[in-house]
DNA sequence: TTAGTTAGTTCCTTAGCCAAACAAATGTCG
DNA sequence: CGACATTTGTTTGGCTAAGGAACTAACTAA
């Protein structure tokens, strides 16, 4: 659609095409099964123009007819659904001790999702894209099996990733400066699909913006749960990067002055007090990063057995996670705040504390209409926000070529 | 111009013509003079097109034909300048203990500049309305007696409106739940423009962002120092302003659950040790809101002495909301971050130690990028800016009709 | 004076939306 | 059972507005 960020742009009649294309496209997603007359009446379209319009995706085999209405007066009207059986966009996810692959359709329904364990911490950004690119092959070739058109893929990086795709800081891969957009892109020679690179709260966000619960929600955030904490914004419908891309780092936003030292070595960061790893500072403190599941995991069981100290630990950090969670809703008023990663199995411990402390602290009545919520799409939700990126592409007007 | 948000709306011919419109209409603002053949060279807009469009503003008074271009190879040029001689912007800035009305034209530049003073801080919404609706009709019968044509008043107010312009919270004023737009549309009776409110430090971003030296960063913040410290969000080159628009109170971001009580109750409110009340609660603890300005001279005065408690209060305040800004620039990323209000006469002996602490804080490398700056707008930057909101709806495509 | 250069207009083509008429397929009621 | 109503989707024609090419206009340089 014609958008219009950074200095608007001229716009002409492909523009108009491309944006109604794309309504159509997403009023389909959002409410198949529909009729012609349904898009008509709910865009404003013409019906002429949307006939037009819907030859055109099905001609791309973006969307399908499916059967006729019955039993009601009046011409039986033919129902459409999304198609996209012929696409599939792919979405990576490195991380400390593996990479995650996932393909999903234009649905977002997921037709892959494979892990592999892979020692992201202790490799250079150069082995990561071997690694990287030879599961990316699999998937493809899987993909081209299936006869589906690889639309895109995006990688999603836990650190800072500027506008470029390229990855300013990974602490916890121990990267710096790498083009792994570029660099991917020549390991795969001439995919003849882009691939792009992004930070994975924000990718995170993005799944949530799409297939969460939330959806319909045009401002929210997602809070990555993990030894950093991180966060991805959707502000009016998009995600906003900022500047140079690197928004959403609030793991480093100081609570305490007084308070423990961060491995930033400041005092009092937000991820310091707040994060997966002032938790396991108290229960496990010589745990690996790669044992960071299990060691939840017996955390959870802890708390399920009552134990008092754990207990007063969670509502602890559920408290500090909540003032941090009081700054993110006084600057950005979002409708939710969704709590992910390590969060999640620890949310029935947390949120109750959580919520109290950052309702009493945000100044906007009614906490700005601000709900803390827990995410569902699980640990892969950044590996699913990567391929959701691709299908956003789509969505925007850069429709796959007719067929 | 065809923008999508909240749901992407079809569009059609009219939308193209309203996005060129818009598109030659910024290129002249931002680069005049300038003649059809640069507009056309610079947008990739065909040169019948541009034609087309210029005649079209010119017939709407937006644009006017100045001198030819001389002594240049080839047929010269008719440089092409913003008119907009015939029509006028109004903002309104409403206070503790005056109002302010200003008027500009397409270009900016201001026509009246008027304050009144008024006891907003001991005044209902309704009397406020009263005051601001006869200052209005005052301005509107002076636009008139120039022939120019009122495109839209804007009021901006110190304190939480919502997207409705509704005025939710208005603390310093005693305000709760004040319909001012629809009262004051009532109140001037059809008046045959747009009425809309918003919040003053909203608004102040976006005068900034139109007219201030950083008006091509896409992505700003603007920082109120008043008693009250709240902010303005632009990012991707548009207001910013959550679910339901109140973001951007860093006011009552907690920075040190230690700190001193602020007037919300809470402890260590960035308010609380960084507004300008922190700052008088040192050096002038009884002084009443109307004297906030003498009372800040009088500190300007100090400090220009080199009074060195004055100075240590200052560098103090100065870490403070240098730890602020940092989480600001963690979380948003920004360009640059523009303090204003009384933050601007105390700039030369609070920036210093801000810009450290900050730099220290934000976890990007080169602070993402993000510069701290002080205002030059002045006192005046929100009234300004309720104007700007006006023109930036021209600038959307809601040209006024011919004439 | 002639050639070269740049500006802006005219005229034609084309894309693509809209409105209205129409065709198709069903239910309803006398 | 047939005429009519109802709804869907297509066809046709009209209109808006962008783009391209050719043209005119007005200057400088040699």
């Amino acid at each position: 659609m014609i958008t219009s960020h950074n200095g608007p742009q001229p716009a002409d009649f492909t523009d108009v095409r491309a944006t109604n294309l794309a309504v159509v496209l997403r009023f389909v997603r959002e409410n198949a099964p529909c009729s012609r007359a349904d898009i008509a009446a709910s865009t404003g379209l013409n019906k002429a123009t949307v006939s037009s319009l819907v030859a055109d995706l099905i001609d791309r085999s973006l969307l399908r007819e499916t059967g006729l209405t019955e039993h009601r007066v009046g011409r039986p009207a033919t129902m459409l659904v999304l198609d996209g059986s012929p696409y599939a966009a792919i979405g990576i996810e490195v991380n400390v001790d593996y990479i995650t692959a996932v393909a999903v359709d234009l649905k977002g329904e997921e037709l892959l999702n494979w892990r592999r364990s892979f020692p992201g911490g202790a490799s250079s950004a150069g082995q990561a894209v071997v690694a990287m690119a030879a599961l990316a092959r699999r998937v493809v070739s899987r993909m081209t099996k299936e006869a589906r058109q690889v639309l895109g893929l995006t990688v999603a990086v836990p650190g800072l990733v500027d506008v470029n795709g390229i990855v300013r800081v990974a602490p916890n891969l121990g990267w710096r400066d790498a083009d792994l957009a570029g660099d991917l892109t020549k390991a795969l020679r001439d995919p003849g699909f882009p691939v792009l690179v992004d930070n994975d709260a924000n990718l995170a966000a993005l799944a949530e913006h799409r297939f969460g619960p939330h959806r319909n929600a045009a401002n929210l955030v997602y809070v990555t749960g993990e030894v950093g904490v991180g966060a991805g914004i959707v502000m009016d419908g998009r995600l906003r990067r900022g500047g140079q891309g690197y928004s959403g780092e609030i793991g480093h936003i100081e609570l305490d002055p007084a308070g423990p030292t961060c491995r930033c070595g400041r005092r009092g960061c937000l991820e310091a007090v707040a994060g997966v790893g002032a938790i396991l500072a108290h229960t496990a403190p010589d745990a690996s990063p790669s044992e960071l599941e299990l060691e939840i995991d017996e955390v959870v069981r802890r708390a399920r057995n009552g134990e008092r100290d754990v207990l007063t630990l969670l509502e602890d950090v559920g408290r500090h996670l909540g003032r941090g969670m009081a700054a993110v809703a006084n600057m950005l008023n979002p409708e939710v705040v969704i709590l992910g990663g390590y969060y999640v199995p620890l949310a029935p411990w947390l949120v109750a504390c959580a919520e109290e402390e950052m309702y009493g602290r945000v100044l906007a009545p009614g906490g700005g209409g601000c709900r803390l919520e827990v995410s569902t799409l699980g640990y892969g939700a950044a590996a699913l926000g990567a391929a959701a990126r691709v299908l956003d592409s789509v969505d925007s007007g850069r429709l796959p070529a007719q067929r």
